[in-house]
DNA sequence: CGCGGATAGTTGCCGTGTCAATTATATGAC
DNA sequence: GTCATATAATTGACACGGCAACTATCCGCG
């Protein structure tokens, strides 16, 4: 530290453009996504993610924790949304037999099948709405630039000041 | 349309790469943002940018449809924020003259007092965790895709398809 | 072994946001 | 002017997600 009263770096102009058009864009998308996954597959945007790793994990299954670390939630939002999930028939819960505690979530062949189904529209409206405007050097900054922020931030979302 | 019958074009790696990528660091990053200032400011990331938006309205004061376009919410959840935020002293509601069944919301001197604290420590959080951590090509690529994604969803956000 | 502290998962409670219905006012057609 | 329709804002009902408390189990140290 140079100086111990720093004042305020305020964002830059093209920073502040940057940050608007990024929350604003980010909220329609995420709302644009929940609609159409909602209106033409009945299943919301987040259940949605979690069959989608559900899918992608070995045999179909996935431990209630690593479930939270994968689609960036707390714990309590994983047992939730499972308990959802179980009640349409698209997961089951079944015991972790090396550890007591513990408790996996499975995708069920219907599951498996309202994956499959929902995927195509869903897959439709992300391009759509984000990869069919971008060029292939703003996918990349994208990809660059977030994974350096994902990487900054995992592990501490509000511990550290 | 060339064909009728179009096999659904999938992400490509960087594609995928990319989103995923920014899904899980925005979700991080909003986590953090609220947490900070909840923590520091004790006021939440959806209150505080509404007294930005108000702060930098002519008069500090806004109609409530146009707060609600601004933060990209609908009109309830601006109704409901602007009750909270006129609970803690920071806002007070108007009537609007030209038109007796319009309303705005107007940043009172408190309110503003708890802008100009919270700031520094939120603007530091943004750099932190963004901005610090992106090239300017980053935050320029970032901008205009973002951009571009914001005009093509303003407007409908689940009314077509 | 047995006890204290960590860890996995669930639940109660609560804050927040959305949709649909409601109330009040405005506007255009006739 | 009057009526039908549209719009501004609010409210009720409800779904979702977070924190903190709780239970069950695990692990390490004496």
């Amino acid at each position: 530290m140079l100086s111990v009263m720093n004042a305020t770096r305020w964002l830059e102009p093209h920073e502040q453009h940057a940050w608007r058009a990024y929350l604003e864009a980010t909220r329609l998308l995420v709302r644009t996504l929940d609609n159409q996954l909602t209106r033409d597959a009945g299943i919301s945007f987040t259940d949605f993610e979690l069959l989608v790793v559900l899918s992608e994990a070995p045999e179909r299954r996935l431990r209630m924790s690593e479930l939270a670390d994968a689609v960036t939630t707390t714990r309590s939002g994983v047992t939730r949304a499972t308990s959802r999930l179980v009640d349409a028939g698209w997961v089951v819960r079944v015991k972790f037999e090396d550890d007591k505690r513990g408790m996996s979530a499975e995708l069920t062949d219907a599951g498996m099948a309202k994956l499959t189904a929902a995927s195509p529209g869903h897959v439709a409206a992300v391009r759509e709405n984000m990869f069919d405007l971008l060029s292939v050097d703003d996918v990349d900054a994208i990809g660059r630039g977030y994974q350096r922020m994902r990487e900054h931030m995992s592990g501490r979302s509000g511990t550290v000041r």
